[in-house]
DNA sequence: TAATCATATTCATATGATTGAATATGTTCG
DNA sequence: CGAACATATTCAATCATATGAATATGATTA
C-alpha cells in the first residue's frame, strides 16, 4: 500500500508557483515594495501580456495579491515567508545573494516617475 | 531588452527537482540516514522501478549519490542544505514540521533486519 | 459616452514532465 | 558459469506547462 503523500503533494504544489524564472523576478522584485504591471515590464523587459499570465499564477496560487490605486494595480506578497525558500537556494547555488533586477530608468509608472522626479 | 534570468533560472532548475511527492518523500527519508531503494519502496509502497526513475531524477540534478555495499545501493543527500529549502515552507503551509514516513516493519533492506533483530 | 490607459483573458501550439510496462545491467553466491 | 538479487533504463502514452498572438475587461478622464 502506498503512503500518504497529502503533504508532500502541497509542498509540490507550492514549490511549482516558483519554478519559473520569470515568476522568481517578480517575486524578487516585490521583496522591496509593491508594483505595478508595467513597472515590471520596465524591468524585467518582457511584454505585459506575458507578464499578466504570470502574475495570475502566482495570484492564483495565492502568493500575491493586489491594491487598486487610480489606473495601476500594484501587487504585493501575502506571506513574505515565500522569500525565505527562495533565500534558502543561495547556499547550494554558487552564488551572491538574490541579485536583484535593477529599476529601468525608463520605467513610466507612476512610482518610479515620483523618484525620479525628486532626483532631478 | 530582457533582463539577465540567468541566476533565476539556475533556481527554478534546482526547485524542479523538488516539484514532486514522491521525489520530496525519498528526501525526507534521506534526512535521517541514508537508504537503498528497496527501503524506500517498503517504506512508500511505489514500484521499484518507479523509484529508481524519481532517483534517477535527484541523482541527475546532483542532489543525492551512492554508495555501494554488496548487493544494496545506498543513496545518501550531496548536500543537507536542500533540507531547508523543504523546511523553509512550513510556515507558508498549515502543516506540523515534517511528519516523515514510517518505515515498514516489512522492510527487507539489511539496515532494518538488523534493527528488527535486536528489537526482538 | 467615447477615447485612453493599465491590466487580464483566451486560444492554439510547442515543449516538457509523469508514469506504466517491459526489459536491461551488474553484482553476489553456489 | 548460472541463478538470484538489487537496481537501472528505455519506450510510449498521457498529461501539464510555457508561450505567442490576439483580444477583452475595466477604470479614468475629457
Amino acid at each position: 500500500m502506498k503512503h500518504d503523500l497529502s503533504a508532500e503533494t502541497k509542498q509540490a504544489n507550492l514549490l511549482k508557483l516558483l519554478t519559473h524564472p520569470v515568476r522568481i523576478a517578480i517575486l524578487q522584485i516585490l521583496r522591496q515594495d509593491e508594483a505595478c504591471v508595467c513597472h515590471l515590464e520596465a524591468t524585467l523587459g518582457y511584454r505585459q501580456a506575458y507578464l499578466s499570465q504570470q502574475i495570475a499564477v502566482l495570484r492564483e496560487g495565492g502568493l500575491i495579491t493586489d491594491r487598486k490605486d487610480g489606473w495601476n494595480v500594484y501587487y504585493h506578497l501575502i506571506n513574505p515567508q515565500v522569500l525565505k525558500i527562495l533565500d534558502s537556494m543561495v547556499f547550494l547555488l554558487d552564488e551572491s545573494p538574490a541579485q536583484l533586477p535593477s529599476t529601468s530608468k525608463n520605467c513610466p509608472c507612476p512610482k518610479c516617475n515620483l523618484k525620479n522626479e525628486t532626483e532631478n
